[in-house]
DNA sequence: TTTGCATGCGCAGTCGGTTGCACAGGCTCA
DNA sequence: TGAGCCTGTGCAACCGACTGCGCATGCAAA
């Protein structure tokens, strides 16, 4: 077969006219007759004739390459967010480049360097659980390419970001806990240095205090999300004078490994205490003790939002546009109250 | 800050040569003298040059862009394997346009032709479960662009392909199975269309009469991977006058909607009957029933191997080599016996 | 008849590299 | 001393599209 893809020099040849003829034409020019516009396109579709978006894209300056890096993409929550990056991605003609920092800040180095080696347009990122200064990101600034973050976003408000308002999910969780009777509410809080903590904590300690009980911080722990830093966490809940009887989890991950060793110690899962979490996962339906509620954190819809966000900005750099405004977005979350019994 | 990249030509302008001189001293041609080739490579580094890889690449009629389209992201399966297609695309500065197929083949045909107007160099594709027809895909070839099948691969050999020894695995499976007693072994297969489930069932016949055992079809069920298809699988099987004592299950999702099922039965699982999979995936160790043994299908080194694949194939593609050689790359899966007790 | 303007189209440069070919200068060897 | 060769460098075309500018032609108004 190796049909040679047509081009517009092709066209131009088959017509006796110029490219540029051809070219203008293509993009409903006004100078161009209405005869010779019609011909042309005429002949482009009998060829199937599709413009070469790289040679176009390369005339830009533009790669029409997006970066993504995620923590971990074979983690739900991620992996739904990158579809919803992916769909309005084709939908815009961008593409994809992807990576992972596997939560560790030199790894997220040396991707983010390569992004900018390959000239990416824009890049989403959410950082890794270890990343505390953001310079080797903040430099790409250098190189004039926008930045959006995305869940996990820095304390900092100089940066553009898509993030789920945890804090007032975790209020609301606090008092639908409250209202079903428990007062006994510890926290698993995730690293602290992290944004996504730090609202947590505080939409904890609020919610606490509009219950009109006292803030104890001795239940809140905290993990960095190894499975044996969550089950440390749960002994040191455990072996209070009063143990909690609700358990509040960073995400469903911290969750089932907080159960998993709670079952372990003989606790009666949902019944001695109840556990509730962050992510709402679908997988946690078919664990042996899911948590009692999930806060629903939509990723499929950050991830929308996020790519929307890095083209419009991408956009706007072309437009010479004012300094240091930056975008933020912000979704709701839902508190998803799991229907099943309990052992 | 918006430091302009240096190109070729600044370099040429501040050292009064030419750009071919540059050009060439940078790859270090033979005829460049040594002094003019050290005093451009000099600059070149002071400068923090880095070559325009779209410029290359579009002189070279090359995209550097691979497709990859895969049914469900958020199956930890596909997401290991992106992984691994991913590093091996970082290494060789290949970019990654991503799509799912959402195991839709009308949806799966779109993205085929996003892609193929993108211009990708070539295509990494695990078909959705109701691609019966590969038309859509082959034609692909008419564009010389290459395709390489991964995991789920067409019963067709004149295709490329990489995938898991699945056959090989079951055989080994069932044989466990006898060793350890078990002779009623029941089988839930996936879509009977796809060779993912030829070769499971091929395999389980095989294993089966190696045993000397007779081969039950009675005892052989498919699921369409839905959950409510698959409860009907295993209804099925628990009506049988001599229902099975081990029940083999396509994969791992299938595993956990049957086990869900069959706990709703008051079937103690892997008691009364013993389970057991395809995929070996983690997140079983957090239901509450895993399978007993899970066959390990190395996701990961199989997109690595994938992407390895089409790397050579579009190298090939240049050199004009013979026609209609296949590559093909099978991979010995593991049986993993899981080391927990049952309820 | 000349001027002026609208219409229709082509030339050539541009983006950032690569590469075939030409050419100048110096050297060696018959 | 001239033929032939090697060395070092530059010119210009090329990849596929876009685009500023200029040049015809035709027609209407002066």
């Amino acid at each position: 077969m190796n049909q040679k893809l047509p081009t517009i020099k092709e066209i131009a040849r088959r017509l006796n006219v110029s490219v540029s003829t051809v070219s203008r034409a293509l993009s409903d020019h006004p100078r161009i007759g209405a005869a010779t516009r019609e011909r042309v396109k005429q002949l482009a579709k009998e060829l199937n004739y599709e413009p070469n978006a790289q040679a176009i894209f390369f005339k830009q300056k533009k790669t029409h390459v997006v970066g993504v890096i995620l923590p971990y993409i074979r983690e739900e929550f991620f992996s739904e967010a990158i579809s919803g990056i992916e769909m309005v991605a084709l939908e815009h003609e961008y593409t994809i480049l992807f990576g992972q920092s596997y939560d560790d800040v030199e790894k997220e180095k040396e991707v983010v360097n390569a992004m900018r080696r390959q000239r990416v347009d824009g890049l989403i990122i959410s950082p890794s659980k270890t990343t505390l200064r953001y310079d080797h990101i903040e430099a790409l600034d250098n190189y004039d390419i926008p930045v959006v973050y995305f869940d996990r976003v820095p304390l900092s408000e100089k940066a553009n970001r898509v993030y789920c308002n945890v804090y007032q999910g975790t209020i609301e969780m606090v008092g639908w806990l409250f209202n079903q009777g428990y007062r006994r509410i510890a926290f698993i809080n995730g690293p602290d240095k992290i944004a996504a903590s730090r609202d947590r904590l505080n939409g904890y300690i609020e919610g606490i205090s509009r219950q009109k009980l006292k803030v104890d911080m001795q239940l809140v722990e905290n993990t960095d999300l190894t499975k044996e830093s969550t089950q440390d966490a749960v002994a040191k809940l455990l072996a209070l004078k009063q143990p909690p009887n609700a358990i509040i989890t960073f995400n469903d991950y911290v969750h089932m490994d907080a159960v998993q060793y709670a079952d372990k110690q003989h606790i009666k899962v949902n019944r001695d205490i109840i556990f509730v979490s962050y992510a709402n996962l679908p997988i946690t339906a078919y664990t042996a003790n899911p948590p009692l509620a999930s806060l629903e954190q939509y990723p499929y819809a950050q991830g929308e939002k996020a790519m929307k966000m890095i083209i419009r900005l991408m956009n706007e750099k072309n437009a010479e546009t004012q300094e240091a405004v930056f975008l933020s977005e912000e979704i709701l979350p839902t508190l998803v109250i799991n229907q099943y019994q309990p052992r």
